[in-house]
DNA sequence: AAAAATACCGAAACCGGTTTCGAAATGATT
DNA sequence: AATCATTTCGAAACCGGTTTCGGTATTTTT
């Protein structure tokens, strides 16, 4: 009995007897011998393992995301009995730097990536290796490579035109880095829904952000000291949304009688707060087992055309957001 | 020259003259050749990766810890050249049949092991096996393994003090889930400062919990709607904390006038809610860094008699505690 | 200049599996 | 019973490295 015939034993190979292979199994099972991993790898010449790097960590991690992801991935992997090597990004080198070494140590089959930049270089350079991935958002290039998203834009324009059948006239917007593709799609969607309803787009409503409760508190404060401040605030994450209801709080404005406030994400942690945090919501898990199914897919055939999927995000409503203390509706008639 | 010839100039083995070495290095480095992980661990017979199970997901994931440590201990494992390997537990089997096949098929070297329970199958089956991993958090046999933890019990001793020296004399505490060890050591400290205190011990005013917002909630309605409430609540994790908050802002309690609550976590948000929430932090990338330190100072020399470390945290004051309404000193004025 | 010591590198075994190939054993056919 | 087809398994190559061992080539020593 050689480790030859052991090995297509256990793998259920047609050309070992019912005897033999009974024999085998049962002193594979009895003495406990599970093959080595790194051997079988080796010989079949795959790693069955994804690599998935996180982003330089903010200071202030507000997003129990990543956690969530991460969980989701990984179970969804562990179906297809691949592996999922978690890699940190260290902030001072390039952010491709990780993945190259990944590839050409070869330490994984695939990548797994999310929070996209519109033109990014670890899309870009993987593109070009010609190693296989799939992102959590899209990209400039998004033609070229599979992905997955949530329609960010469709999102805020259903947020905003919620805001608008409530009242508000003048609503704001903190956005959520420029760096982030995700960020100006979500502008887009903001804007086109004021622009469909009619409503004049004022610049200075429009702040950047940076998805830190910090970003919004300042954010907050540059909206709310102007002259005609807005009465409705949309984040573009919760975090932001949390600091915003902070800073309003501060400068004096009830939410949400005086303000109307709304995020994105949907962190269980909104439902806390007071008033709780009217978001915009999505499934983790599902996202992680999308990803994993284009993946996979991709794994098995290198040469199909790439597909892309898009999920949406839902309004929950929880109380943060009501009509404006003053309805005008001078400017929606003018629109129909 | 042969392969043999090109890896110990690679390694630097000294039998390699120096003009070789150098052709070698200007080739490899040319046509960006680099070994491949597979093969060298085989052949070395290790696999440089260590193995973090993640614990079934409550369904209100409000930590950021999850994240955050996964951060720090694959950033500081990385700096040993070693991999984290990140595999999610299936809820519908035991827990510890993911180290179980992970030891098996040995795809990792060791583990890193979180959220213990006293009596913990997972540190039961790998001290069996005699594999190694660092647990952050006591158990039952912490003599027998390393390990790192956060000191709970002095955590609140301080918090209750704090809560006694401003004048509090009834004092509610919401528990985290019998099943982790940390919760029990956070009650002993409760209970300590309580007795040191000369305050008696009122079984109602101890609630049992589950580290969600949810179990929060359900907590305080038990506390708050006794005939003599107490004027302070001490949580044993931050998400309590917001759930209390939610429940007491509910039936009527201003905080921290009426009602002070303290968390523990120091989870960044916490700063952003109204009041801010008063919490136990400690330093998570920290945590991260020291585990590592053991697990791989075992790695080396699996003889070594057992270490462990014994990290503070401290007490975070933001606003959501202050002292009760009517300060009753009767029962402090007989323990001195 | 011959002998001894040292530096250097090629050959081969090994890590623990998988997979191909061919030979032996078994069974079927005539 | 001899021939042919099938089943079954052992032998060996291979995956891509590391490491040991021994033999030249080169220095150093006398």
């Amino acid at each position: 009995m050689t480790k030859g015939t052991v090995s297509r034993a256990l793998n259920g190979y047609e050309d070992i007897s019912k005897k033999t292979r009974k024999r085998v199994m049962e002193a594979a099972t009895k003495r406990g011998y599970v093959p080595t991993t790194q051997a079988r790898r080796l010989a079949m010449g795959l790693t069955e393992t994804i690599g998935l790097v996180l982003p330089p960590m903010p200071s202030q991690p507000v997003n129990t995301f990543v956690s969530e992801f991460i969980n989701s991935v990984s179970a969804a992997l562990h179906l297809h009995g691949y592996d999922l090597l978690v890699h940190s990004a260290n902030s001072e080198e390039s952010e491709v730097e990780p993945y190259r070494r990944l590839v050409q140590s070869r330490k994984v089959d695939g990548f797994i990536i999310f929070r996209t930049h519109e033109k990014d270089p670890r899309v870009n350079y993987l593109l070009n290796e010609g190693f296989p991935f799939v992102t959590h958002g899209r990209t400039a290039r998004m033609a070229e490579h599979d992905w997955f998203d949530i329609d960010g834009e469709k999102a805020f324009r259903d947020a905003t035109s919620h805001l608008i059948k409530l009242g508000h006239q003048r609503i704001g917007f903190v956005g959520g880095g420029r760096e982030f593709f995700s960020a100006q799609l979500r502008l887009k969607g903001f804007r086109a829904m004021l622009e469909e309803s009619c409503l004049e787009k004022v610049p200075s409503l429009e702040q950047p952000g940076d998805l830190t409760g910090q970003g919004g508190e300042i954010a907050a404060q540059n909206l709310l000291k102007q002259t005609r401040p807005p009465t409705a605030i949309l984040c573009a994450n919760d975090a932001t949304a949390l600091g915003v209801m902070k800073a309003a709080r501060e400068l004096g404005f009830n939410i949400p009688e005086e303000l109307s406030v709304i995020g994105y994400d949907g962190i269980a942690l909104g439902a806390y707060i007071d008033p709780p945090l009217t978001t915009l919501t999505f499934s983790i898990e599902e996202s992680g087992k999308e990803m994993v199914n284009l993946l996979m897919r991709r794994l098995k055939n290198p040469d199909l055309p790439v597909i892309s999927k898009l999920a949406s995000a839902i309004l929950k409503l929880r109380g943060s957001e009501g009509p404006p203390s003053s309805i005008q509706n001078k400017y929606m008639e003018n629109c129909l």
